[in-house]
DNA sequence: TCCTTTTTGTACTAATTGGTACATAATAAT
DNA sequence: ATTATTATGTACCAATTAGTACAAAAAGGA
């Protein structure tokens, strides 16, 4: 036995007429720019295009239940980008300062935004100590990623730097909170540029 | 002519029960535990332990005024007693790398607040960009306290790294931004202490 | 066609939100 | 004592919140 959680054309009833992934998706937008507290269930059912009926029962447990699926969808598209262009890459560690330094090229609007994910952490109060726990879990997975990458790097001697690779990937973890708040206060700010290079010395 | 705005024994009038700095450094305590948003008025009243008509007669603006106070009382405590403690040390540089280790041994409930000035920055919709404007010019002015010990630091030979003293002030300031969010995912994580102290490094 | 199943849209609700109105209390000045 | 002034506590309110109830719609299967 096993749940059915989209509407396949063999089934019974009325068809859905939305596809789950893409609502989430059009969720993530309204949370990212107002937070979660901000975006009120109007607001969201209305840039999802869908009407109370439907929402709640597709999503049993509301808003929250919404907004844990669009943490879980957002991270696991940003993981398998990130993984794709690793695999690709010539040089993974010219890679990661390459995504680190894109964050000084960002536009305004996309500044201001901060990470979704790290949003949450900062933004959930005490009571959804569970949601928060998913987003931890999420940056961990791509502190994760970056820690293969370096201890990989390490061995095959493209790292000089003989930190533990898991001190440098939580480094790089904690960078990637920083910028992201740091940038909200002083959205293209020219020394961030010079910032992000001083940081990433340790990656050579 | 001049605004009144303490009660003193001189003034006509119902005398004030309550004292203006001691009841938002009150509410500073709920809003940093629970958000901007999520702090309930009554809840705030309930801790500052006045009433709604005291409340609304003595901050006009409401629950946004006494954040925006909430906010500069903070900072302003905050950058005198860094400024003192800076003004009687020997080594200035040392005492930096000193308040920035010891956030690894902050307890897990203070690990888990995060930075009441940084969590404004994240915390606030669009809607309040102008309350938004107030967090960014207070982390400023410690980035900017960080930046002149840094540059006497370099003028006195104590410092050898010759990165532009601004630069070394935003990544401080960012560093702190990181670590109030890393924190947050995994309080009292062992690593922490192993990041900051490479995070340290420019400081020699 | 008629029954079952699933989705949809709308009307509704109970609770909470930040904020206001206003009568009363407590003081100083006359 | 009376008046002017300021502060307080309470009752109230309009708006918004997330969420529910339910009848109608749209499909498949018999």
């Amino acid at each position: 036995m096993y749940l059915r959680t989209v509407n396949d054309s063999k089934m019974a009833g009325r068809p859905k007429i939305f596809d789950e992934k893409e609502v989430v998706e059009k969720a993530v937008n309204v949370f990212w720019t107002k937070g979660y507290e901000t975006a009120s269930a109007d607001e969201l059912l209305e840039a999802m295009g869908i009407g109370k009926g439907s929402f709640y029962l597709a999503f049993k447990g509301g808003k929250k239940e919404l907004y844990e699926k669009s943490l879980r969808q957002y991270a696991n598209r940003f993981d398998k980008q990130l993984l794709h262009d690793l695999s690709v890459s010539e040089d993974p560690i010219q890679l990661i300062r390459d995504f680190f330094m894109a964050l000084a090229d960002d536009p305004k609007s996309k500044q201001m935004k901060g990470c979704y994910i790290g949003n949450a952490l900062v933004q959930l109060s005490d009571g959804d100590a569970d949601t928060k726990l998913i987003a931890a879990g999420l940056l961990a997975s791509v502190e994760g990623i970056f820690t293969d990458v370096i201890r990989k790097a390490q061995a095959e001697k493209r790292l000089k730097n003989k930190a533990k690779p898991e001190v440098l990937g939580k480094y790089l973890i904690n960078l990637w909170n920083g910028v992201n708040v740091t940038r909200r206060s002083n959205p293209g700010y020219e020394h961030l540029r010079e910032v992000l290079e001083m940081s990433l010395q340790v990656l050579s």
